[in-house]
DNA sequence: ATATTTAATTAGTATAACCTAATGAAATAC
DNA sequence: GTATTTCATTAGGTTATACTAATTAAATAT
């Protein structure tokens, strides 16, 4: 089929698998895909020691990327990507949340490590292994943080956002169910765990002081109170509970 | 403690790695290693479609380990890993059959496709990450194909080599019990797979034409015969069932 | 509308891998 | 003991990825 076809013979090195997971998430964060983000982005995935990307190294890869036919050539900003680029970016975020799955319903890593670990083994995993994962998995929907997983070939993935709204954007009083948390940042997500801050989790917003900058939510266990920063990136669905 | 800070602010490229796996595949296999026998070595490995490693390059490499204290800089044929030197290659054979082990076991992969698929994976395992899926194997002590996993820190490895001995080596009419097969060739695997060859099996030498060059060997299921130069990478502990 | 700031690129390097072709050195063969 | 073969290195190039410093281009501010 043509989904298998694409993928023969093109070889991306773990850096440009990097380039397409970041621009990819910049797109679905609504940010705009400049040489200036990308350099900023690629910082977030603390791998080894390494802060950041100079911007001319950035421009140097768009480059080589413009070539491999992953980001259009029509020059310009925003840069924007191809169908192929488009195809191996959800390749990518594909691996990137079955591996976070796996090494936490298979292998009992602790949430707060799933993403760095994820991220180190997202490139070494084949796509045959990748099937025998998923199929292991019983094929899971989600990643552990509430990430929608997307298909094979990356047919019909969508970010389902219809009804979903930011923590920041609740309504005190009324009734919620977490559908995702962030992911990135280890000393976050502890928090996240301690607090029953999680995907499924029903919460009740207690408290949204907007001058103040801090949203209180009511879980099952107890409440918490989190910056309205940290808040616009927990997505909420509405309960009709309401 | 020393086995662990031994290992802080050091890291070795996926490259390195590779060589140092196989030299110490060479030492096991009791075969010199030289540049010549690396460059053939290296190329054991079919990762994408890379033939071997010029010899050239290979002299690049050691230059390169001996910088970073990984081979003696005596210079001199045999090249020899210095104790650090020893202590990751130690390590990356314990990455590897761990994850085959995990391959195999905790996600299904087939035998034949173990190596490769671990071969990959084993580079992107942290140290955290490593103990936590031995700790779910249940700290299994060989891989899927028989060979021992060092313990953590490299000490006590030993190559159990007492009272084993290749097929090629064993007595008409004797029983064994299969200690170790070979783990590269998927085909060759296959075969195995398909006839019970496999590590913990027992089995009777039914015949042995050294002139021919052959083994006929009979499995609780069937009988079996393989090349000299395949049964001589078949490892056995003889029964005392004789 | 000129000055400043921000964004992006070019120019020029560096490093880790790899390669081929040519050469030097050591072992083996006759 | 010279000739040949094998083994290893040097010389010289290539590619991917990164960097800093300098420059151009575009946007913003006064």
């Amino acid at each position: 089929m043509a989904s298998d076809s694409i993928r023969e013979d093109i070889n991306l090195s773990q850096s440009m698998e990097n380039y397409l997971l970041t621009i990819f998430h910049l797109n679905e964060d609504a940010i705009e895909v400049t040489v200036t983000n990308l350099a900023h982005g690629l910082r977030e995935i603390p791998l080894d020691e390494h802060i950041g990307t100079s911007m001319p190294s950035v421009t140097g890869m768009i480059n080589r990327m413009k070539k491999e036919n992953l980001i259009k050539d029509d020059d310009g900003r925003p840069i924007v990507l191809t169908e192929l680029g488009e195809y191996f970016a959800l390749d990518m975020v594909r691996r990137h949340r079955v591996a976070e799955r796996m090494v936490v319903d298979l292998l009992g890593v602790d949430l707060d490590r799933a993403h760095i670990e994820a991220h180190k083994l997202e490139h070494a995993i084949s796509p045959e292994l990748l099937e025998i994962i998923i199929e292991k998995l019983g094929n899971p929907r989600t990643s552990p943080f509430g990430e929608n997983i997307p298909d094979k070939g990356g047919q019909n993935y969508n970010d389902d956002g219809v009804g979903v709204i930011g923590l920041d954007e609740s309504s005190v009083g009324k009734n919620y169910q977490i559908r995702s948390i962030p992911e990135e940042d280890p000393e976050l997500i502890r928090f996240f765990m301690d607090n029953g801050i999680l995907p499924q989790t029903h919460v009740r917003i207690l408290e949204l002081a907007q001058p103040i900058g801090v949203v209180t939510l009511g879980t099952p266990d107890g409440s918490a109170t989190v910056g309205l920063q940290v808040a616009s990136r927990i997505k909420l669905t509405i309960l009709n509970s309401n």
